[in-house]
DNA sequence: AACGATGACAACCGCACCTTC
DNA sequence: CGAAGGTGCGGTTGTCATCGT
């Protein structure tokens, strides 16, 4: 009760971030490395709240954020793993490494959950991903069809979380308070370099202020190419990752990733991301990984009933 | 071409939990 | 053990872009 705001509100900017505050931002982290958010404002001279800053890194700038339009297998992920987790889009996200709970968040608000009324509402509503809950099916047709779901679902995850996929990354989760714990240390996921993300997103600001197209003069390639283009108009010959190579004197390493990872500890690495554990860290499993694992699927079969109507409850809101 | 409606997404807010002292 | 500070999460809002009339 009556706890301080995390930051006084006199002198701190809120709204849309600028490409200078991000590069600010982004160089600090590079130097510092990510944490103690409340020292960011400070050290970096940035008017902005440290929730702000955390906010700002986690779901833009982070490397690794995979941006555009979510591919189908992605929708179908998110679609079941809600079904399974229920608004846990942290936990979700963590199944989606490339994707922030945000941008899952949003996702679903926006398309997702429009999509699944729809299909509840329909009277066809036997898609793959919608689980109905039409009372004009029978409970033992429906639940056959649960249970493909989540076969599905399970296959996916299996999938994913495969040793030669490391990209995927298992949270420990902790189901006494819904929390999940992340180690602290690099992994060998497709990251994305940061500075490919605030080059994005420059190329939209390069528009408004051509100054910085003299500065940044220089030919080069079209970094991003699929992203849906909602960051901005393609821009002519201005490579602005490679400008933020030089400035932070590290190249993108989308491409060589695993090399990145590999070399950097974690306590070198700047993009340490602390919200992903090491694929290959021993972790206890949860009750759902458990489930996931175990191929036999011996015993959960009454389980597996009680559990599948708790998921159509949820979904169906 | 102008204007309103709608959609998409970035960012904010408040609460809950964790950590530290 | 409790208080205070720090952080993470989910819900909500604000703003900009796009679409339809």
């Amino acid at each position: 009760m009556g706890r301080p705001p995390c930051c006084d509100k006199e002198g701190v900017k809120k709204g849309p971030w600028t490409p200078e505050e991000d590069i600010m931002l982004v160089s600090y982290i590079q130097e510092h490395g990510a944490g103690n958010w409340r020292a960011v404002p400070s050290k970096t001279g940035l008017r902005r709240c440290s929730k702000s800053c955390r906010l700002r890194w986690t779901n833009y700038l982070r490397p690794g954020i995979k941006r555009g339009s979510f591919t189908e297998d992605e929708e179908k992920m998110i679609i079941q793993l809600q079904a399974l987790l229920g608004n846990k889009w942290a936990a979700i996200a963590s199944y989606l490494p490339e994707r922030t709970d945000n941008d899952i968040k949003n996702y679903w608000n926006t398309h997702l959950r429009k999509k699944l009324k729809k299909l509840q509402e329909s009277p066809l509503c036997h898609s793959n991903i919608g689980f109905s809950s039409s009372h004009s099916i029978s409970r033992g047709q429906w639940e056959k069809r649960l249970q493909t779901d989540i076969n599905k679902a399970k296959q996916a995850l299996n999938d994913a979380l495969s040793l030669d996929k490391p990209k995927l990354i298992i949270p420990e989760l902790k189901p006494s308070n819904g929390y999940i714990s992340y180690s602290k240390t690099t992994q060998g996921s497709t990251y994305a370099s940061s500075t490919e993300n605030i080059a994005r997103l420059l190329k939209g600001w390069v528009k408004k202020t051509p100054k910085l197209e003299q500065a940044n003069s220089s030919s080069a390639n079209e970094t991003t190419s699929s992203e849906g283009d909602q960051s901005g108009p393609k821009d002519e010959g201005v490579d602005l990752s490679e400008a933020f190579e030089s400035i932070f004197g590290f190249e993108s390493f989308e491409s060589s990733n695993s090399e990145f990872s590999q070399s950097m500890s974690p306590e070198a690495s700047p993009f340490q991301d602390e919200r992903k554990p090491d694929v290959g860290d021993q972790f206890p499993l949860s009750m759902l990984e458990n489930w996931l694992f175990d191929e036999g699927l011996v015993q959960g079969k009454e389980e597996l009933a009680d559990f599948s109507f708790d998921i159509n409850a949820e979904l169906f809101v």
